[in-house]
DNA sequence: ATGGCATTTGATAAATGA
């Protein structure tokens, strides 16, 4: 059983590259963000043909989130229900005896500003409400674009990057909470290569030079993460010809005992 | 180097991203 997080920076440009590395990789479920596509415009009928269920929730030029899952897709629920949000952010649907949430953190612009407070909040409410899920559904993951670097280890220049937004003490503290909750960074559990990044910028050669940084994650309730035998990043779509920024995270699970 | 690049928009410069 794979999981995979993949922020695509438009599903419009993407979904060539999302069809054609998927049928090279054929996860079981792939979460996607940052779509920018209203539902009316969602390539719902290319990614069936693809052999693929698939839920969504978008809005105009920004956010959007889209789970695309192999095996049938069950009780979905669109946004945090106890957060007021016009942004679409969150998707999160039952497939396989999981959980599955689908989220795209917001990015909290810098330290200081009302997006950050934004993040912050939407941060708090997230926590609130996944502790119900978990008690809910022990079979837990939460995958996304969390836009925040949880340690140093997570980010190419620790020094260049003190007092930015993804790295500060209040975002790893929120990102903590839901380690807290008894989540497992599924990227942690496994001996990684030193300066393994999931977004590398566009500009400045990020990618080439790998300055990047580690935000997007796999997060797993226990039985799962004991289910877990790998967690890895894949590099090679984010060589292609006009990439997403980020690159897919994979986790793969065991079958249950 | 308060830029550099990519995407979107009732575009044609501005906002957003991370």
């Amino acid at each position: 059983m794979k999981l995979t997080t993949w922020n695509v920076n438009s599903l419009k440009v993407r979904l060539p590259q999302v069809l054609q590395w998927l049928q090279t990789n054929p996860v079981d479920i792939l979460c996607i963000q940052e779509t920018k596509l209203t539902d009316d415009k969602f390539p719902q009928a290319e990614i069936e043909a693809a052999g693929y269920h698939v839920v969504y929730t978008g809005q105009k030029t920004y956010n959007g989130v889209a789970i695309l899952s192999r095996h049938p897709i069950e009780d979905v629920q669109k946004n945090n229900p106890l957060f007021e949000d016009e942004q679409q952010r969150i998707i999160a649907a039952t497939i396989a005896g999981m959980r599955i949430i689908c989220a795209y953190i917001p990015n909290g612009q810098a330290p200081g500003t009302d997006k950050f407070s934004y993040k912050l909040r939407w941060l708090e409410s997230l926590e609130t409400w996944l502790q119900q899920e978990m008690a809910k559904h022990p079979n837990l993951a939460l995958l996304g674009d969390y836009n925040i670097a949880p340690d140093d280890r997570d980010v190419h220049d620790p020094a260049a990057w003190e007092g930015m937004n993804l790295v500060s003490p209040e975002e790893r503290t929120a990102f903590q909470r839901l380690i807290a909750l008894g989540l497992s960074d599924s990227f942690r559990q496994f001996e990684q290569a030193e300066k393994t990044f999931s977004w590398w910028d566009y500009r400045a050669l990020g990618f080439r030079l790998n300055k990047g940084v580690r935000i997007d994650h796999v997060l797993l309730s226990a039985p799962l993460a004991q289910r877990c035998i790998s967690c890895s990043v894949d590099r090679v779509p984010r060589k292609w010809e006009q990439p997403s920024d980020h690159a897919p995270v994979t986790a793969e699970l065991k079958p249950a005992e």
